[in-house]
DNA sequence: CCGATACTGCCAGAATATGACAGCATGAGC
DNA sequence: GCTCATGCTGTCATATTCTGGCAGTATCGG
C-alpha cells in the first residue's frame, strides 16, 4: 500500500472510532510501526486534518473527511463557486459560514494566476432579500434531521390555526422563498410538510424515532407522487 | 521540492501555455530528467488531469485545476452537496452537468461507510417546476461573459415591445425565477439587465468589448445602488 | 509516585524515486 | 518511404525518502 492510501486508511480508521483511540492501536490497524503512526498522524496535521492528541488519553479526530487529491474540469469549478456562493446567501447560518469555508479553502489553494477567475466568477446570487421571519434555528431542524430525533412544535397552519405536534422530520426542502420541513407528523399520522416561517416554537426531545430517513423520504416519495396536488412533488 | 509539489507545479506550468509543450521544456522548467518527467505524467493522468500527449507535438492541458488534498467538516461537505445540487436543479444543462461531476468526484473517493451520508444527505432543492422558456443558450451567454465579447441581442421589453441591441455582458444573476444578463447596452448608453427567457436572438459577435467585466461590475453595483429602484441592488 | 500515552531524535536498512541510456511508436513534412 | 520531433517503455544503478527500532522526554490522571 501507498502511502497516500495509508493516510487515507489511517483518516477513515480514525473516524469509525468515536472515543480516543492510542497510537499504539492505530499502529496496528493501519499496519504500521508506531514510530511512523506518529510520522502520519504529524502529515495529517499539516495537511490540515483536525485530530487532537492527549498523552494518557490517544486520538480523536474531529468530525471531517480528507479529500484527496481532485481535477476539476472549469465548468466544475464554476458549478462548485455558484453553488457555494448560492448556499452562502440563502441559507442558515451555519450552513452559509461553512459555504464561505469552502471557497476559502479552495482560494487557498489555487495557483495565483487563477484566483481572480474564482473570486470574480461573475456568476451571482442574489441575498435572499423579502426573507420570511423565522423563529426557530435551521440549524437545529437539520440536527434532529441528521439525527433521527423526534421534536415537538408549534405550528400555525395555512389557515392560521396553532397546534401543538410532534413529528419526525427527516428532509429539509430548499424552495425559492420558503423553507419546508417533511416529517412524519404523530398527531395526524401522516406525513406533513411544515413551513419553516410557520414553526413558532421548537423543541428536540433528544430521542430517535423509530424508524430510518432515507425509509420515510422513500415513502414520502411515493405519497407526495400519488395525490399530485402538492407542489413538493418535485422536490 | 517534495514529489507532490513538483506535480502541482507541473500542472501549473502546463496551465500557462496554451499550446502543446514538449517534455523535454516541462522538464527543463520543472528542473527533472525527462525520464521522470514522462513519469509525472502518467502519474497526474492517473489521477484523473486531462494531458494529451501527441507525438511530434507535446502536451497540452485541458482546462482544469487539480485541487490538492483538502480537509472539508461535516457541515462544509453538507454545504458543498446541498449547493451541487442546487447547481444541478437550477442552471443550464452544461453546468447542471459538471456539478453533477463533481458530486460524483466526492462520491468516488469518499470511504464506503460514508457515502450513504452524501446520498442521503436530507437536504434537497426542487428541480425548477415552471421553468420559463428560454429561446437561447445559456451557456452562450456564460462564455461570453467570460471572454468579455460583444452580443447582439433580440430582446422584448416588459412593454412587450422588441429591440435590437449590441451589448457587453458582464454579469449572470440567478434569481429564483427568473435569471438576468448584466450589460451595457450600447444602444442606451448604460447599464441594461436583460432577462434571460425575454431573450430571442443572441449572437456573440466573438470579439471583446474594450472594458474589463470586472471594472464594469464595479460601475454596476454603484450605479444599482444609488438609484435603488432595481431588485437587482442586492444581487 | 506510577502507568499510559503523546511526541522527538537518531540511525541503519527497506522501499521508492530518479536519471541515464537504449529502444520502439507515431504523426507531419518532404 | 525517409527523416525528424516527439511520445512512451524497459532496465538498472544510484539517490532520496520512508520506515522501524530504540532511547529518551513530556504530560495527564490517579
Amino acid at each position: 500500500m501507498s502511502r497516500s492510501e495509508r493516510l487515507l486508511e489511517l483518516i477513515q480508521t480514525l473516524r469509525r472510532y468515536r472515543r480516543p483511540v492510542s497510537g499504539q492501536r492505530l499502529a496496528e490497524e493501519t499496519g504500521v510501526s508506531l514510530r511512523t503512526l506518529y510520522r502520519d498522524i504529524a502529515t495529517l496535521q499539516a495537511q490540515g486534518a483536525d485530530i487532537e492528541g492527549e498523552p494518557g488519553m490517544g486520538y480523536i479526530l474531529k468530525p471531517g473527511f480528507l479529500l484527496p487529491p481532485l481535477m476539476f474540469s472549469e465548468d466544475e469549478i464554476e458549478a462548485l463557486v455558484l453553488g457555494s456562493r448560492w448556499v452562502a446567501n440563502r441559507t442558515d447560518s451555519d450552513l452559509s459560514r461553512a459555504a464561505a469555508n469552502v471557497l476559502a479553502k479552495i482560494a487557498a489553494v489555487l495557483p495565483d494566476d487563477l484566483k481572480p477567475k474564482l473570486e470574480g466568477s461573475n456568476l451571482l446570487v442574489p441575498r435572499a432579500f423579502s426573507e420570511l421571519e423565522e423563529v426557530v434555528d435551521l440549524s437545529l431542524i437539520r440536527k434532529a434531521i441528521r439525527n433521527e430525533h423526534i421534536v415537538e412544535i408549534g405550528y400555525i397552519d395555512a389557515a392560521g390555526v396553532e397546534t401543538e405536534r410532534r413529528i419526525w422530520p427527516f428532509a429539509l426542502g430548499f424552495y425559492d422563498r420558503v423553507r419546508v420541513v417533511a416529517a412524519w407528523c404523530e398527531m395526524r399520522s401522516d406525513f406533513r410538510n411544515f413551513r419553516t416561517d410557520r414553526i413558532q416554537r421548537m423543541e428536540p426531545q433528544g430521542k430517535r424515532y423509530p424508524r430510518r430517513k432515507a425509509e420515510l423520504l422513500k415513502s414520502w416519495r411515493i405519497a407526495e407522487g400519488r395525490d399530485g396536488s402538492s407542489d413538493t412533488a418535485n422536490i
